[in-house]
This record gives C-alpha cells, sequence and structure tokens, in this order.
DNA sequence: CGGACACTGAAACAAATAGTTCAGAGTGGG
DNA sequence: CCCACTCTGAACTATTTGTTTCAGTGTCCG
C-alpha cells in the first residue's frame, strides 16, 4: 500500500519518538490526515506542542520540511479520494474482519450503542447529583466480577469528594460497614449475571435503614433492582465465555466526569492536595 | 446539503464570474477539493490566472479571505472522509447531543476506533499465544490507576490457566514476589500516564531475569517500553479530568478471549470445577 | 550526588503567503 | 473613433508561516 505510506512512516516511527513528538504524532494519527492539513501552527497548537517540535519530527521522518510532509498528504489524500469509495473498514485495519479484535469491538460498540440508547439522561443527572451531594456518606460494592469496577469508582469518587468507602460485598465483613451507613447516605450496588445473594441482601438491609440504592447491573437485571431507587442496565454481551464489562466501565467514568463537574471548585482544592502528597511520596517520575 | 456548501456556491456562482474567474471555477471544481487545499500561489498557477483574481473570486462568494475559504474547504472534506459513520446520531437518542452522556461516549469511541486501527494484530496473536503457554508463570501488575485493571485482568486469567500472580506495584511487598519469577516467564505491566518508578524497576528487573515483559500503556507511552518485548498503546483521552481506560479494559477482555480459545480444551475443565466450587459455598443464587 | 546528555519551547529570524494598489488591456456604446 | 467601463495581473506591502538558535530543565549513568 503506497497510499497509506505517510500514515504508516508516522506509526513506525512511533517507538523512536521523544515524549513531545509522540504527543504530536498521536494528534496527527487521531483524525489522519486532516490535522496535518492545516498550517503548522494550528498543528503545534492542537497537539499541546511547539512548532520547533513539529518540525524536528517531519524531519526524523525524512521530509525536507513541514510542507513537503503537508504536500505528502495532500497526494495521498488525492490519491484516496479518487480511488474507489472506501469500504466500512474494520476496526482493527490490518486484520481480517473475522479476527477476534473486529469481533470482540464490534459486539462492544453494539453494547454501547444499546445501552446508550436505554439510559434515561434525566435519571443520570439525578443520580449524579446525589453522589455529589457531600452531606451524604457514599459507599460502593461489587460482586465476583464487579469488584474490580466498584474499586475503580469508588478510587475515582475518593479523590473527588469526602465520605466514600468501598465495601466488599464478597467478604464477610461487609455487615461491619453497615454499622456506619444511615439515612440519606447512598449504596452504589455493582451485581451482573449469577447475581450474587449477598449483594441482594446488603441492597435489602440498607434500603430498610434509609439509603438510596443506586444499582449498576446487566440487560437482564439484578434481583437488587427491587431495592434500588435507582437502575441503570449496561448490555455486557460478548463473543467469549465472559461478559463484557466495558460498557459498564463507561458508564462508571461518565458518572465521574459528571459527579466531578458539580463539585469542580471543592474537588479542584482535594486534587492538588493530593498533588502534593504525591510529589511528597515521589511515587511519579517527573518526565519521561 | 450542508456537506457540499461550497462545491453547489462555486457552481451556482458560475454564471456571474468573470472570464478568469470561471476558469479558476473550473479547476476548483475539476478535482475538488483538493486544487483548494494549497497555496494560493499554486492554485493560481495550476488555474492559469493571478493570485487577486483568486482572493476577489472567494471574497465574491462570501468568504473573507483565502484562507477562510480553504477551511471550508477542510471542514468539508473532514465530514465527506469520517463520512456516515461520523454522522451517527447522538448515542443517548433522549438526551441532547452536548450532554456529558454522548461527549463521553463520543469521546471513547474515537479512542476504541483509533486505538484499534494502530493494534497489530500478529502482535496480538503472539501475546495472545505467550499468555495461554502454560509452560510459563504468569505475572500481571498495576499502579494506582490501572491495579484495578491488572486485577481484572488476573481474575480472568486464574480462571482460565493455571500459575497466575498478581504483583502489586503499589505496595513495597513486589521485590518478595520477584522471587518467583524464572527465565522464560511472563510479566504483564499497566502502565498509564503519570508513569510509575515501581512500575519501571519491576520492569527492568523483570527483563533482567529474563522474564518477558508485556506492556499496556497509552498513547504516550511509559517508559517501561524499553525493557517490554511487547508494548501495545490504548488511547486514553476523555472529557473529564481523568483518564479513561475503557479502551485498556477493552483490550484486556479481548486478550482473555484470544488466550481462552487458545487454551479452550483446558479451561472447560477448570470452569467446570470452578463451578462445582461455587455450588458449594452457595455464593450465587440459582435462580432471580 | 554531579556531570554529560537529551529534550523542549521561547524568541529571533527567514521565507512564503495573502492582500492591496494601480496601470494597462480589452470591450461595448455612442 | 473615442470615451467610459470592466477586468486583469505586475508589483508592492502586510501578514502569517516555517525554520533556526539557544538556554533552561529534567534524566541517565557512573
Amino acid at each position: 500500500m503506497t497510499s497509506q505510506t505517510t500514515r504508516e512512516l508516522l506509526k513506525r516511527a512511533e517507538p523512536d519518538l521523544t515524549r513531545a513528538e509522540r504527543q504530536l504524532c498521536a494528534t496527527l494519527l487521531h483524525n489522519y490526515p486532516m490535522s496535518g492539513l492545516g498550517s503548522i501552527t494550528r498543528l503545534a497548537e492542537k497537539a499541546g506542542v511547539s512548532t520547533p517540535t513539529v518540525v524536528r519530527m517531519v524531519q526524523k521522518l525524512g521530509f525536507s520540511g513541514f510542507p513537503a510532509f503537508q504536500a505528502a498528504l495532500r497526494d495521498e489524500l488525492e490519491a484516496q479520494i479518487s480511488g474507489p469509495i472506501a469500504k466500512h473498514e474494520s476496526w482493527a485495519g490490518q486484520a481480517p474482519e473475522e479476527h477476534l479484535l473486529n469481533r470482540f469491538t464490534e459486539s462492544v460498540i453494539g453494547n454501547i450503542r444499546q445501552t446508550l440508547a436505554q439510559i434515561d439522561p434525566a435519571r443520570f443527572d439525578e443520580v449524579a447529583a446525589l453522589l455529589a451531594d457531600e452531606g451524604r456518606r457514599l459507599f460502593v460494592t461489587g460482586g465476583r466480577i464487579t469488584r474490580t469496577l466498584a474499586e475503580y469508582l469508588f478510587m475515582h469518587l475518593q479523590v473527588i469528594r469526602p465520605g466514600v468507602s468501598l465495601v466488599p460485598a464478597t467478604s464477610n465483613a461487609w455487615p461491619h460497614a453497615m454499622l456506619d451507613m444511615g439515612e440519606g447516605d447512598v449504596l452504589v450496588v455493582f451485581d451482573v449475571r449469577r447475581y450474587e445473594n449477598t449483594a441482594l441482601k446488603m441492597a435489602k438491609l440498607a434500603s430498610k435503614r434509609g439509603l438510596k440504592v443506586v444499582l449498576i447491573t446487566d440487560q437482564w437485571q439484578s434481583p437488587v433492582a427491587k431495592h434500588a431507587a435507582c437502575t441503570f442496565n449496561c448490555r455486557i454481551e460478548a463473543p467469549s465465555a465472559w461478559d463484557s464489562m466495558v460498557v459498564v466501565m463507561l458508564f462508571c467514568e461518565t458518572l465521574v466526569a459528571a459527579v466531578e463537574n458539580r463539585t469542580w471548585e471543592r474537588t479542584k482544592a482535594r486534587m492538588s492536595e493530593l498533588e502534593e502528597l504525591f510529589d511528597a511520596t515521589r511515587i511519579f517520575r517527573k518526565f519521561v
């Protein structure tokens, strides 16, 4: 394929690029090749790097300068356009359509579409507001498969606001945790098929204590729904012996973003405090 | 049709144009819109007119100047290229396009598309084979954000085959775990930005001990790549203060499915054994 | 630790592009 | 045949774009 030469050039060169250059490279590949057709200034801005970085990179790729690079992009684009109409390409372009990468992705995209179509945005906003209310304590729980998702949600919420706890339904310690749960608090339950007994019991007890239960479950819906103030169903189908939690995670992340938007003023302070703590512990690298 | 506005603008304006302008117009329409994407000078040359003619004409068409005209062409081209796929309705049909649910999903789909386009299927299959090889012990590790993903992958792999361990990079117990790592074993490292020092150290030591290191990282690539036999980059952009791990999870699940396909005979037996154990512990509900 | 090295972007600089002016060529009507 | 009018491009100016230099910063390695 000569028509994709520059794209492949970018991909192949990527490992040898520096941090800023890789950032630029990613931007270029992101919506290839449109982002490269503007001026060097706008490309640099879009990628968040300086114009010298752009020049250095295209020279590293073998072009004499930015205009030469741009000309190559234009030529390829022209060849592509005048050529046969682009078919619906598979996701992993280099693999045949039946490759697992394509089949799995296809299935997950379908899950996303169907799940989103069913969600009531008003309900979603409602729950976001509930989770953003710092007057309420939050409890998050998940089962065998969903524990990691519960942890993921917990970790983010914990940074966003105070008063968040993770309650492992898989252990037998959860009745102790329930001692802290009071009227008006919120319990987020993850429960997907092979619905778990402990999840049901916990939700039942919690709703009796006056907690608002938010349930995140699959399309067949966990029996916890009976005790939940709000239920969200995510499609979890996949060409595998396992179910796919991708949509559940997408939902969690979106929820986190929504909560964060509502608490931003206070969250900002919490995050910068966290940042200082990280600096003090030197957990992270400063640069690549 | 808004997507062809400029082309139709040209066609409709043609009768009212002067000779030189019509010549220019014809050139533009001839291989629309490529001829308009170069500099004004080259367009003028190609059409055999002067640059003032070009400026006058685009102003006559209602653009403020040549750059504005060119920008319009680029935008149309972009819309045309990304094709009907990008033209989809909002994901959460009931919500306006600017609702976070739609914006977030949009962004994640973009991440998926771009990540998949970059993955080398051969490499993917290679790693799947590596993880399916029961002669090698497997170690999985992740950092602050990615720990949950590491756990998720671990949980699945553990069911699929024996000899899988989770090594928490966030604790200081990992050097102990390293005692068990030997030549030919595999270490799967998750490391996304705010790359962590422990991940790097662990990967370095592991590769020195003769382990194959598989790295799953973001588009900017963790420095662990230097010590990795195989690196996969996932786009993690999201309209949020946080990065999105959805694509990383998609990748993990696909990998799990691929490994499982290779070990299915033995995995089947393991899974039914697990089933019996579950029955014995009565963790799951028999019926909804 | 500390020196060598690599990466990055601000700023200065060079080159092209885009826009303007204006004189001359062409045209049509009186 | 001449005048008034429009159109056109050469030449100039202003602006933006592309390139180079250089100093600051962070990383690596002994």
